[in-house]
RNA sequence: GGCGCUAUAGCCAAGCGGUAAGGCGUGGGACUGCAACUCCCUGAUCCCCGGUCCGAUUCCGGGUGGCGCCUCCA
């Protein structure tokens, strides 16, 4: 298949190192607060990408780490530590605080049908690994240590912006509100790898290491824990666009430095969802959950086919209208599907023909919008219901948007009038009886009773149907 | 200011040199007591200006707009 790569701007074909087998790392969540869709965006897009590739045969294997402590809402030693501020807000220590928030980050992935990955490391398990790795970059001399913290020197790269043709003083300092410069730094580009010195003596979490009690910087805990797992050569590194600066140029930085090497070869980024005020972003306040999205009647599903209608790598506008759109092409797809039955031999030729469209789609940088299309076209194919239905089944190990299921129990409770109780199958026949004799008022107004009694009622084509209400 | 991504119908969106997929909505129709469901029909000189080419939405150059990053972010 072919993929768009952050480091060459190119579609290159994706080739892993070692013939079969992909080595993938995901920036996973920083543990402080629920994750919001346009976070989720992210991890949809990267569980289309992990299964695919498994589709086509690899063998992946996926590690993703939990950022539990050091990431502060600075580089510097000056921003807040948002694990802390996150124990401060809910009266509870930060421990309690990770592990609250990333059960509600796996089980948010849950309801997306976002897969967990084969390795889910905290931050934290790690720190040994930190500082063996911090170690060996101040033996090579890419590390010094500068009021009582240790910096990685980004002035003994050959290059250090490797995502875009920049030099240090094309960055404008400061450009951001808030951020202060840390004056302890050689350059303006280093960045912590261990603190020691700061100015929270309440900070909860913190080790023992060479250069004293203190706790790790964020950049650190990706390229260890992705070494630790997938060694010393990875194929693919996801997570969203803007972690390419700083936080994925540090990772190449320190993990090549160590390692003597190149690290990574293909980089993934999802770009982001936007509200019309732009991008949604925690520290913006407002933001919007799977939580809520459920409250206001949404399935989170509808949701992951609002993201895969459109392509991971440009931005998307969230609205309600937009989501609404989503929500009935959902309940379609469910109905149709929900009409097919495993009849008749499976159709060879046309069930390659559209496997072909499917594939096709994914191959050319995991197109989804345009795998959704080829879903549509499996529909509306002249060919049986088992060619149909086996289609859909392999597209689904994709695309994960619960259509089976969704149309399974749309189909069990089409047949389920027996579960009607007896007093809303009374009102039924009465209001058969009110129709015939052509009492459309007394008819009507059973059906508002009806309703209101938590059934719907609909004249479909094989007669009245009773639903009851979802 | 620098860098990156992007620009297609009311909305979402495909398209990778040979004269514009698909979805939602709208309007019309079939069906229906009504409604819902379902089915059929319905819409675009592809941001602008140059260039390359027999031919450009598609490639190149230059604009303009949107979004992102430039030490919190997925």
């Amino acid at each position: 298949m072919k993929l768009f790569n952050t480091l060459t701007h190119e579609r290159e074909e994706f080739v892993p190192r070692t013939p079969g087998k992909v080595s993938m790392y995901t920036c996973g969540p920083t543990v402080y607060h629920y994750a919001h869709i346009g976070n989720l965006r992210s991890y949809i897009m990267e569980d289309v990408l992990e299964k695919y590739l498994r589709f086509t045969g690899l063998d992946v294997k996926r590690v993703m780490n939990i950022t539990d402590v050091g990431h502060l809402t600075s580089d510097g030693d000056t921003g807040d530590d948002k694990m802390l501020k996150g124990a401060i807000r809910e009266h509870k220590t930060v421990m309690e605080i990770a592990d609250f928030y990333t059960k509600a980050f796996f089980a948010d992935c849950a309801k997306l049908n976002i897969k967990t990955p084969d390795v889910v490391q905290p931050a934290t398990g790690c720190i040994d690994e930190f500082i063996k790795v911090i170690s060996s970059l101040i033996e090579k001399g890419f590390a010094y240590e500068a009021g009582g913290n240790i910096y990685f020197d980004t002035s003994k790269l050959k290059k250090y912006y490797v995502f875009g043709d920049v030099t240090e003083d094309d960055l404008e300092v400061g450009v951001r509100e808030g951020v202060e410069e840390d004056g302890n730094k050689r350059n303006k580009a280093d960045f912590v790898l261990w603190f020691t010195k700061s100015k929270f003596n309440d900070q909860e979490l913190k080790w023992e290491s060479p250069w004293g009690l203190g706790y790790p910087g964020w950049h650190i805990e990706c390229s260890c824990i992705s070494m630790k797992y997938l060694g010393e050569y990875l194929d693919l590194h996801c997570g969203g666009i803007d972690n390419a600066f700083p936080h994925h140029t540090n990772e190449i930085a320190q993990s090549e430095s160590y390692l003597g090497h190149e690290w990574c070869k293909y980089w993934f980024h999802v770009h982001h969802l936007n509200t019309k005020n732009g991008k949604m972003s925690k520290s913006k306040g407002e933001f919007l959950t799977v939580s809520l999205l459920e409250e206001k009647g949404y399935d989170p599903l509808v949701y992951r086919l609002f993201c895969l209608s459109s392509h991971y790598r440009k931005s998307l506008v969230f609205s309600y209208e937009n989501l609404d759109n989503a929500a009935v092409a959902y309940k379609k797809l469910v109905a149709k599907i929900a009409k097919l039955t495993d009849e008749g031999e499976l159709d060879k030729a046309e069930y390659d023909r559209l496997m072909k469209g499917f594939t096709d789609a994914l191959d050319n940088d995991l197109n989804t919008a345009q795998g959704i299309t080829a879903l549509y076209d499996v529909l509306k194919s002249d060919t049986n219901g088992k060619t149909k239905l086996a289609l859909i089944r392999e597209f689904e190990k994709v695309l994960s948007l619960g259509l089976i299921e969704a149309s399974a129990k749309m189909n069990e409770a089409n047949s389920a009038e027996e579960d009607i109780p007896a007093e809303i199958a009374e009102l039924i026949e009465q209001r058969k009886a009110a129709r015939k004799a052509k009492d459309f008022a007394a008819a009507d107004a059973i059906r508002d009773k009806i309703a209101e009694m938590g059934y719907i009622v609909e004249e479909t084509r094989q007669g009245t149907k009773v639903t009851k209400k979802a």
